[in-house]
Parts: C-alpha cells; structure tokens; sequence
DNA sequence: CAGCATCCCACGGGATACTG
DNA sequence: CAGTATCCCGTGGGATGCTG
C-alpha cells in the first residue's frame, strides 16, 4: 500500500479502513493483540521477523489513531504493555475474516499440492 | 504493504490472505468487481485516482493468482472484461468487512465533528 | 526491557507520452 | 478502447549499533 496515498480516494469505500491496517505487519500485530495485551518484546516473539524499528513505528502510528492504548508500568525494569482500545475491537471482523480467508487458502494448497 | 515482504512470515495466520491484497488499489479492485464483471474503462471511472499502469500492473496480477480471468471480445473495438474467478469471490468476506468498517468510521467521524 | 538513531535500498506508484 | 514505455520519486521497511 501502499506509500504516497494509501487513502487513494476519499470517495473509495474501502479507504478508510485500509488507511488503518494497509501496513505490511498492521494486521498480524492487531491479530496477536486481539487476543489480550501484550508486551513489546511479546509482539517481537509473535511476530519474529518484524524489525523492532517497523515494529514501534506501528505501535506508535496505532496508538496516534487511537487503535491502541501505550500502557508503561514502572517496575525494576521497563515494561510496556499494549493493548486495543473500543475503537481497535471495531477492526477485530476484519482481521478475523482475513484470517479465515488465509486458513482457506492454505487448504487450498495443501489439496492442491 | 509492503514492498520486499509482501508475506512476512509463513507462520503469520494473516499473510496468506493479506499477500494478495496488500497493494494500495487491490482491495477497491475486488470490492467492484464484486459487483459483476466490469470493462477495463469502468474500472478507470470507478476508481479515478488510479493510473492506467498500476490498474493495469494489478489485474495482471491477480489474473496470475486466479483471482480474476480475463476475457478479450474482439469487436469493432478492443473490449476486455475483467470477472472474479471462484477463488476470487473466497476474498469477498473480507472486502465486505472492510466495507463495513469504514462504514462505520465514517459514522463516527461525522458524530465526532 | 523497550526502544531510538542512522544508513540504505527496493518497490509501489505517479506522470506523461505513445500504440494496436 | 486498452493498454505499453519511460522516467522519476517517496516511503516502508531492513540492518546494525547504541541507550535509559
């Protein structure tokens, strides 16, 4: 999506949403959060080959459009924890009917192959 | 999306699905082709922001991935229809929900102003 | 642990002009 | 009508190294 315009057109209906979520690891990071908070280094675990850059640009891009809250607890260590707002559980149909749409097609391969 | 890995991971439950509709236009392609099956010129009025080249650089590509077929009527003039392919329509699910969504935000832009 | 800084590049995409 | 050809550019993202 994917630089200069990733909203092409105001008129799309689609754009307003993509404009959320057309990053390539958007999805896979409101994947694994859908399934609770989690930590920086949780996410780095869940997704192994974003780099930690990419992965607190998006962090911080979501956080920005108010998809997800940054939660920092003081502790003997930093500890940072992530975790959607009501606004990010809207995009929740979304990234699950990608996920079934996936699960689909790797059947589809398996079968085919 | 994404530009090198278009697929992150294998194990990423979400890039199947998300390596086909990554691109920036892709999704607004399905979502009216959804419709029925359209001439390359109506895609161009559908979506006005969109050059002829990356138009044409998408449906090549999803005719490659069987997501599209198209069909050439040789006529007075060059037509080409471009229609969803069965695996095609497996992907409108998801452009329903991103529909959806933006639906929505839409809704809630306008309460907010 | 949770980043930030820096450097670097590939690729998606825009603009314009031309063709069968 | 339905493209192709060419040139150009911005940005997303990778790699590596360093910090509070």
């Amino acid at each position: 999506m994917s630089h200069k315009n990733r909203t092409p057109h105001p008129m799309c209906p689609l754009s307003d949403c993509m404009a959320f979520i057309g990053g390539a690891w958007t999805p896979n990071i409101l994947w694994h959060l859908a399934q609770g908070p989690r930590r920086f280094s949780e996410l780095r675990a869940d997704i192994p080959l974003v780099s930690a850059k990419v992965l607190t640009q998006r962090l911080r891009e979501l956080e920005e459009r108010g998809i997800l809250l940054r939660i920092v607890s003081q502790g003997t260590a930093a500890s940072v924890e992530y975790r959607l707002t009501e606004l990010g559980l809207e995009f929740l149909p979304v990234i699950q009917a990608i996920a079934q749409v996936s699960l689909r097609l790797k059947r589809r391969a398996i079968a085919a192959a």
